[in-house]
DNA sequence: GGAATAGTGTCTGTGAGACACTATTAG
DNA sequence: CTAATAGTGTCTCACAGACACTATTCC
């Protein structure tokens, strides 16, 4: 057993005020077309999904917990984004929240609680600002690298890697620019897919190396 | 008085185990022409400034605190960078800590607990993964406006601020690209400064209003 | 004058952005 | 054939990077 530290007046940390640290995750996905974000409904108000952190745990596993008992999902990469910490954000008690980003394709998770990001219900606590601070590092990661989140099986087409970035940055983008910016991430598997009318798409993987694609991309202006 | 929260099993929010939250500051400045940490010495062992975040206390509040208790400097703007949260990451017990970056001009900090980040002594806890996290935070900040910590006195000639900028970034950057670069950012004065030998350089003002400058600098490779 | 520092003219290379063109498929 | 989708050629513009030149000061 362990000695349980004291400080200079002889007392240990735990006889100090500490506050509740909270984890909340917000989880965003590709929608039709939209991003979406994962919201769960307690006691008639929206929320994130989060939870308390526990004793001895890291702050990504508890997002993990959180998110296999209240999504049943599981093998996600939480990423800390910002410490909420305004001494009254919480009505019962002193709560930190640690913000956190998580992605999922959409067909892991409950259609129901699916809202797009452009048009959320009203949220409790300060988690709208969760949910832009997320957003903004979620197209940070799709600016730097064709498909970080895996939000595209691969192998896919050009088009199919064009459609995700659109949904994520919500424009829409030059095919022929995009291509361009994108190859030096890409590997050609030689593989074409054909589907419906036109000229077959051809088929590319990641490049698992990538210190690549410094990526950043071209709003369509529409012509 | 307010109601105190209770859980469904009728417990309150301090009835769960819950950490301490400690900030740790690396205290940034440009001295001699290299960028220093501040650190300070207790029990033979080097840290950052920190202190633990007390009852109904802002993060960024309890920052200036320990910067005010510990060097005796305030009117700062601490930014809040990553939390540490290895469970055995403080031989003390449970503590997560918040880490943070503040920089000062050096004239206000005690030389003796200044050291360059790019040979700085041993540190205990994770203190120089903070280090590592402030340092790239900060080029960051200085990639995307002149001056946004405040290093250099206002007005102030190109020399003066490419100066500041090769410290921050540890490298030599060519006073031509590097004026160019900056220029969009600035507000001339009209003043000249003469000092020394050689054509007195002209004196500016960064622009208040500044989403400007997206300033990506040259390395001189030293033709 | 010479040495030192400040600032400009201008060429080159790279890459985003844009538009028009060619290529390959289904029907 | 036409319509539709995929991919390329190439022009323009902006700007980083580089080098050489001019400008203004002290000695």
């Amino acid at each position: 057993m362990p000695h349980t530290y004291r400080d200079s007046q002889g007392r240990a940390l735990t006889d100090y005020p500490r506050p509740s640290v909270a984890v909340d995750t917000a989880v965003l996905t590709a929608l039709d077309g939209e991003l979406a974000v994962l919201l769960s409904s307690s006691g008639g108000e929206w929320t994130l999904p989060g939870t308390f952190l526990h004793e001895g745990e890291r702050l990504a596993d508890a997002v993990l917990r959180s998110l296999r008992a209240k999504v049943g999902v599981s093998g996600l990469r939480p990423k800390q984004l910002h410490v909420f910490d305004a001494p009254a954000r919480d009505d019962r008690g002193w709560v930190l929240s640690v913000a956190h980003l998580d992605v999922v394709p959409s067909d892991l998770l409950p259609a129901s609680g699916l809202f797009p990001v452009s048009d959320p219900p009203t949220l409790k606590f300060d988690h709208e600002q969760i949910i832009d601070v997320a957003l903004e590092s979620l197209r940070a990661e799709y600016r730097a690298a064709p498909d970080p989140r895996g939000l595209v099986m691969q192998p896919f087409t050009l088009s199919e890697l064009r459609s995700v970035h659109e949904t994520v940055r919500g424009i829409s983008l030059q095919p022929d620019t995009f291509r361009r910016s994108m190859m030096g991430a890409l590997r050609a598997t030689g593989e074409v897919k054909r589907e419906g009318r036109g000229r077959p798409g051809e088929l590319y993987d990641r490049i698992a190396t990538a210190e690549h694609a410094q990526f950043a991309g071209t709003e369509d202006t529409g012509r």
